[in-house]
DNA sequence: TTGAAAGCGCTAACAG
DNA sequence: CTGTTAGCGCTTTCAA
């Protein structure tokens, strides 16, 4: 028994009040496809107006084909830097006319493709995917024929925005470099994850080609606060601590801050860190986190329209990044351009 | 032109390869309402999985009149206390077999009531909704004769789910006096904000009640970290400064963690803190911070029963809020049972 | 410029 | 137990 939900108002009762068939009423809701005199249009708004007339979305995508909706699967919209991507979507969807779908895959790959299922039964125009199993996703997309963009980690063949990972932990541990701190040790994501990869060498590439004696300290942990926490803890434990830290995410540095706030080690004086993703929170951290800009607006921006242009050649982009520089990896003290060790 | 979407396989497509009716595919689907016979049954399985049929959903809300969705309408997603509402919302609707829409007001009546719009014509079957105007979207709502579930503020004859704001403020306000702090400051929230005023009479109250000699200073700020920060300034400029202070939101605490670094005053030991939410940044923030914990996932629970289920009679909820007790406080310092001051 | 009517894919009477 | 059929609300030919 529904509340006070009074019948709903239909195309054919406005066709009625305005004294027009149904076709009329469409044509001026869509301003086509074909044409109407200027004084049946009127009377059919004046007739909406009247009425409450509000066009039914299920019957138009039923016959229409589209349902102007897109899907946005993300491990967890909890995470920063995902919900900050989550909101950047949903401005951009907003913009081009479409609504958001959200699912949290939770970073299994089970759940992701079950979420898919559901989007896919409410035929979504599109999906905005962050994935934990391209191939698959890839395959019952192209299947359903339904547009997507993978963000991160995507299958070949398939339109992806990515960033460049490795430049930015280049440039990070470059940073680095230059203030002088010989043990740079590094705080990765999880083995054999294709973005957690490229951060990795380009942590390892900076310290090579500087000639680093040896290879510097090195944990896999999550991206998320407690696996930086964690992994700072071990990092921090050894009897050569380094002296600076990069990070593989803010979450992971957010976690190691706390860790060498535990260890009594202050930062930046005796722990330098650097990061990567940009998210707010690296900004509100104490101190301000040195990190790896991503740019959100972009990647949000660029994937809508890959889901909404007319024409969209398959895209593979791959964005630049900026290093932000802030206060935790030392920049209040004197910085020195990078030279061999 | 489609990528390389194969034509929708139909349920006439099903029957066909079945060598059944339509009905009888239909009954296999969602097990009624007439009972099929079990060699039928498996037939029509078969055919399924082979056709790789996927009912159409629009379809199937077109005419059985629920679309399984849940509109979601939050401020900012990027904001941690949301993110992890919606995240929650989402968990829930999903045990429910529902599907959410997300969708940021900005904070903006206008967009809020756009945003509610779109929802409508997409015919969700309730929605979830932090409102800056919810009287109008009440109305617009009953209209619709959708059901819908107010979070903070709410229309009185509207469901809605609140926490107990004042007394979590009490509760706060009072652990700092056991401290024993004279000077307990408050940075509230937006002037005329029914859970902003809760929170501060339950300072006031608070502060009152034990007999302070005079009113604690207060200043109005937005629940961000920027309000924060800046309030933080205000506060902590005065030639007597507070003691400690009680912040409104946990977003606002990370802004006047910021602001106490950059006066070189030192949390907890020159400036105690308390704050409202207990989102997880709480936790990570160094030095940890004392908050009043939300119930986010019993208030998203409620709330998603509140639209699904067959029979829910007005809901006027307020859960109880809990001191979660770290370090900002100065709880590593000896505590006082509270007294009057 | 307008209207009649054929579906879009599915569910649920209503007959067998 | 199974099949036929009438819509759900809307868009879009096709005729007028």
């Amino acid at each position: 028994m529904r509340g006070g939900g009074v019948a709903r108002v239909t195309q054919a009762d406005v066709a009625r009040a305005a004294g027009t068939s149904m076709a009329v009423v469409s044509y001026v809701v869509n301003g086509g496809p074909r044409p109407v005199a200027e004084g049946t249009r009127q009377r059919v708004l004046a007739a909406i107006e009247q009425t409450g007339y509000r066009p039914d979305g299920v019957a138009r995508a039923l016959v229409g084909g589209s349902t102007m909706t897109l899907g946005l699967i993300v491990p967890d919209i909890a995470n920063e830097f995902f919900a900050e991507l989550a909101r950047a979507v949903e401005h951009a969807a907003r913009a081009a006319g479409r609504t958001v779908l959200l699912a949290n895959s939770e970073g299994d790959a089970q759940t992701e493709l079950a979420l898919l299922e559901t989007f896919l039964e409410r035929r979504i125009d599109g999906v905005v995917i962050i994935s934990q199993a391209p191939i698959t996703a890839a395959r019952m997309l192209e299947r359903a024929g339904t547009r997507r963009v993978f963000l991160g980690a995507a299958p070949p063949d398939d339109s992806s925005i990515g960033v460049d990972n490795f430049g930015g932990a280049v440039a990070a541990t470059m940073h680095l470099v230059g203030h002088g701190y010989e043990r740079i040790a590094m705080i990765g994501g999880p083995d054999l994850d294709e973005v957690a990869d490229a951060r990795r060498d380009g942590w390892q590439h900076a310290l090579t080609s500087l000639g680093a004696a040896e290879e510097g300290a090195f944990v896999h942990q999550p991206f998320t606060v407690d696996g930086g926490y964690v992994g700072g803890l071990q990092l921090l434990a050894g009897d050569t601590r380094p002296q600076a830290i990069f990070a593989a995410s803010d979450r992971q540095a957010i976690g190691l801050l706390r860790a060498a706030a535990d260890e009594g080690i202050s930062v930046p004086d005796e722990l330098a860190i650097a990061t990567f993703d940009g998210s707010a929170a690296s900004a509100y951290a104490v101190p301000s986190l040195t990190t790896v800009q991503q740019p959100i607006t972009q990647m949000a921006d660029l994937a809508v329209r890959q889901l909404t242009a007319h024409d969209a050649p398959p895209l593979h982009a791959v964005l630049e990044v900026g290093l932000v520089i802030r206060r935790s990896c030392g920049c209040s003290r004197p910085w020195l351009e990078p030279r061999r060790l």
